[in-house]
RNA sequence: GUGAAUGUAGCUCAGUUGGUUAGAGCAUCAGAUUGUGAUUCUGAGGGUCGCGGGUUCGAGUCCCGUCUUUCACCCCA
């Protein structure tokens, strides 16, 4: 029999893995929490149709397929079995997919229960998604997105919060280095009024998006090749290379954009955006309004955010933005305004692992293991344990007799800061074995002055 | 989807122009120690060299295919 694998770009997480992601993810939920946020899950798979044509010609590719049950092929027209297209029968025999994102099955949601829900409805979720991209660095076929999205309300101080809880989030994971690069969809629609883009705009934004990765020359030669003429682009990388505070290259912006409606709505809301994040008394640490910023090409229509940590090789870990029309996909009269955040937790992880962010206790589990020498200590050991369990101390029993070696090494790999040995001496007294693995300092002591040493 | 690299013990890796029975460190197990882990000493077990085919008297080593992992592109968390 071959050797059991895991499928590509999937992962287990063992007992010390899972310390760690829990820790993310207890922080961040409570974050979620305190911010006036609901949870919601919704399933792993979805109707196929109500996954494509929401994520781009590309994102319909990156969808797993789930194959139906019984007999798959009993539909599917003869001619299109003859021809072997197997794009053309995807559809005739899987109608079921795994999510690709968490934005998606909530507008979805929002859609099929609008009358029950209070609006703005504030909502996180955290659970996996699955994407069928070839894994790299960083890129997972499986991971974890953490979303926190509000629906039914074009109020700024919605972004203002996102930023809030990021902040929140990595001030509790340790992490310190890291900048919230901001733009807005009308600044970008501003650059492309600028260099004439037509319908070539999301050539523009793609092309500009990668300026910080490969730099002003080659992006230039990218838009070039597209059609792009080297004199239309001059204003633009002026307005790129832009230095200064937010309010200065907001300051530029406004001369620029004066003929673009798109541009003045943007710098508005930025602006309008800032001023609020003032108003509720926080500084503008970690913000970095980035004009080269542009992402979510399909759906984000406002403000968009993205979380780069530093010197870290792995790409964004947070990203969000605002969609004026996300519900529109599903019932053309419905026109929610929503906006929200996504941390790419499996990131956050691999970025802590690198900087060394983690707290070294995180795996702790039981904090008292019992060693015994034979049955009538073992027995006698029970008693104790219910004590332990009693006064809320977790705690277990060594399950079998076996070398006091043995017990004493379990205990030392499974990270057990305390045990207590029970021999025939201490049955006979009372008088208990207490034993402090990291110092390997022992004594006797009855159990309820144990309980209170080992609560302290 | 495009391009490139990688794969030898549980893990990290050696392995000579192709030449006897494929090695090391760590880990595991046992003992030194029948009431004491993490440190010490001694010993033992563990490999179809990713898989399939080819070249050769002979392949871990060379060639082809395939899978895995990794890196870049595309896109993204």
């Amino acid at each position: 029999m071959d050797k059991p694998t895991l499928p590509k770009g999937t992962r287990d997480f063992g007992p010390a893995q899972m310390a760690k992601r829990q820790f993310i993810f207890a922080s961040i939920r409570s974050i979620f929490q305190k911010f006036g946020f609901l949870p919601l899950e919704t399933p792993a798979m979805e109707n196929l149709s109500t996954l494509t044509g929401k994520y781009g010609e590309e994102g319909d590719q990156l969808l797993f397929k789930i194959l139906n049950s019984g007999d798959f092929l009993k539909d599917v027209p003869a001619d299109k079995l003859v021809a072997r297209d197997s794009r053309s029968i995807t559809f005739d025999i899987a109608e079921k997919g795994l999510r690709y994102d968490l934005t998606v099955p909530f507008a979805r949601y929002v859609v099929m229960n609008r009358h029950e829900i209070t609006f703005p409805f504030k909502r996180y979720q955290i659970q996996p998604v699955w994407r069928a991209d070839r894994p790299q660095k960083g890129r997972y076929r499986e991971f974890y997105q953490c979303d926190a999205d509000v629906v039914g309300t074009d109020s700024l101080f919605c972004e203002v919060e996102i930023i809030l809880m990021i902040r929140e989030a990595f001030a509790a994971l340790g992490i310190t280095d890291y900048s919230i690069k901001i733009n807005h969809r009308g600044v970008l629609g501003g650059l492309a009024d600028l260099a004439g883009a037509g319908d070539q705009q999301t050539s523009l934004f793609v092309a500009i998006d990668k300026l910080d990765k490969i730099g002003e020359e080659k992006v230039k030669e990218e838009l070039v090749a597209r059609g792009f003429s080297p004199n239309s682009l001059t204003p633009v990388f002026q307005l790129l290379n832009a230095q200064g505070t937010t309010a200065d290259k907001l300051a530029l912006l406004d001369g620029t954009f004066s003929q673009s409606a798109a541009g003045q709505k943007g710098i508005a809301e930025l602006r309008q955006m800032l001023d609020l994040l003032r108003a509720y008394g926080a500084s503008e640490d970690h913000v970095e309004f980035d004009v080269a910023l542009a992402r979510g090409l399909s759906y984000y229509t406002g403000c968009i955010f993205e979380v780069k940590i530093h010197n870290v090789a792995i790409g964004s870990v947070c990203g969000g933005g605002r969609y004026d029309n996300l519900t529109a996909v599903f019932d053309g009269k419905e026109k929610s305004s929503g906006v929200g955040i996504s941390f790419g937790i499996d990131r956050i992880y691999d970025a802590m692992e690198e900087l060394q962010l983690f707290p070294a206790r995180t795996q702790i589990s039981t904090k008292v293991l019992i060693a015994h020498f034979d049955a009538a200590s073992h027995s006698y050991g029970l008693g104790v344990l219910r004590a332990l369990r009693e006064a809320g101390i977790a705690s277990e029993i060594y399950p079998d007799e076996s070398k006091l070696k043995k017990q004493l090494e379990y205990a030392d790999r499974k990270l057990i800061p305390y045990t207590i040995v029970i021999g025939p001496d201490e049955v006979r007294t009372g008088q208990l074995t207490l034993k402090v693995m990291g110092t390997g300092e022992q004594q006797a002591l009855p159990i309820t002055d144990i309980i209170h040493r080992v609560r302290a």
